[in-house]
DNA sequence: TTTATTTTTTGACCTAGATCAATTGAAGAA
DNA sequence: TTCTTCAATTGATCTAGGTCAAAAAATAAA
């Protein structure tokens, strides 16, 4: 697919006048990682942030013993890595691609003179990141209010509304990722798997499951 | 103080040109609240933002069955509640009070419309939110990755940064919030400040605290 | 000061979930 | 297909920290 359509369909760029989503093409620069790549680490500082062209990447903190908590996934159209971008410190956690994936970076200054240039583009970044604000409300919630079980819960609702479906997902991600996005450990995640189908509430075959009860998980 | 003078020296109004201060002093508005107070709650619409005049203000999440997890603190100078402003959506948390304080309340269209108007100024909160999302991000690596004892550390330390002191700070606020914050309860929190302080880790004396080991505080 | 109320501390106990170790299963390479 | 390798499951054990209850401090009110 072209560039600017992809930038057109993003929730950030959507609604923008022609000839803005021309500028953000012509500022923007495509690059290409492998399956696993590393984008940016945390700690480093940063001149830019990225688009997701096509693929998936994974936002995450490691602690000092090499566990990982993964903050958020991201996916085509969603843009990332902008707090260097406009506090001026440096990433507060790394990237790295779960597929392989073509991202779209935006160097500062530039971007800088577009936004100066563009109130509503502006006003649409920040919506972005007010979303993004709320997004982490909500995963502290989860992460200290509910237990694991509820967590999974949230998780699968929260799929089934991003993938417009009635009963089935498709998760997204390894189960050792998610694992690692729900705070708990892989073993945790599966023994709470194999609880929650022997309750009916789930069928699990791979990575598609089958939600058999929305009410009784909305609850948790 | 008067309001301009609060307005000027916040991180968010800082550095803007004197007319632009008047317009925010004209289009904002003074509500005076007692401790204890809610400013709003979680689900509820919000058609503007507020910023802490004197006082200060918890912003929490509420479980089902009653707990409550701090998201976080502000005082004087700071901005909160701009979730629904620029993304549409209602609060995602709710606000009260923990002293008696003065709020400064600014409505969204106005808002929105200086905005437009003023780059900079729209500069200046893509930098404050960043620096939210920030924070956000070490939170959930607090509440994840380290252990209770560790958060407590880091908070610690986090205050003497903000506090500008040398080995001594005085905590804002009462231990049973400071649980909430750590995303712990009273009786371990009390537990671990009695376990650092036979340590010889710090020396709890009321609301002040001597860090009498800076480095093995950072290595929790 | 004395009393009442709230906050903090301490003690005893319990559970969610982490860790360690071993097994099974699945997916890609040869 | 058969190896090889990595991911997922299951079992057994351990522990951080939550819960419940009571005592002790600290604050506020009378």
């Amino acid at each position: 697919m072209k560039k600017k359509e992809i930038l057109k369909k993003s929730l950030l760029f959507n609604g923008l006048p022609d000839e803005q989503l021309d500028a953000l093409c012509s500022i923007s620069v495509s690059k290409k990682y492998q399956r696993g790549q590393a984008v940016f680490h945390d700690g480093e500082p940063g001149n830019g942030f990225y688009m997701v062209a096509s693929g998936k990447v994974k936002i995450f903190k490691l602690s000092t013993d090499g566990k990982e908590q993964i903050l958020h996934i991201f996916g085509v159209g969603e843009p990332f890595g902008e707090v260097p971008v406009f506090h001026g410190t440096p990433f507060p956690a790394s990237a790295s691609t779960l597929a392989a994936s073509e991202l779209f970076f935006f160097p500062r200054l530039e971007f800088i003179n577009l936004l100066k240039a563009n109130p509503s583009l502006a006003l649409s970044m920040l919506a972005v990141l007010s979303m993004r604000l709320r997004r982490f409300t909500t995963q502290v919630e989860n992460l200290t209010l509910k237990e694991v079980p509820g967590r999974l819960a949230s998780y699968l609702l929260y799929l089934i509304e991003e993938q417009n479906r009635e009963e089935e997902v498709v998760l997204d991600v390894p189960k050792g990722q998610l694992a690692s996005l729900l705070g708990t450990t892989p073993e945790t995640l599966s023994r709470i798997f194999a609880k929650m189908s022997e309750e009916g509430l789930i069928k699990v075959a791979g990575k598609t499951i089958r939600l058999l009860d929305l009410e009784r998980l909305r609850e948790r």
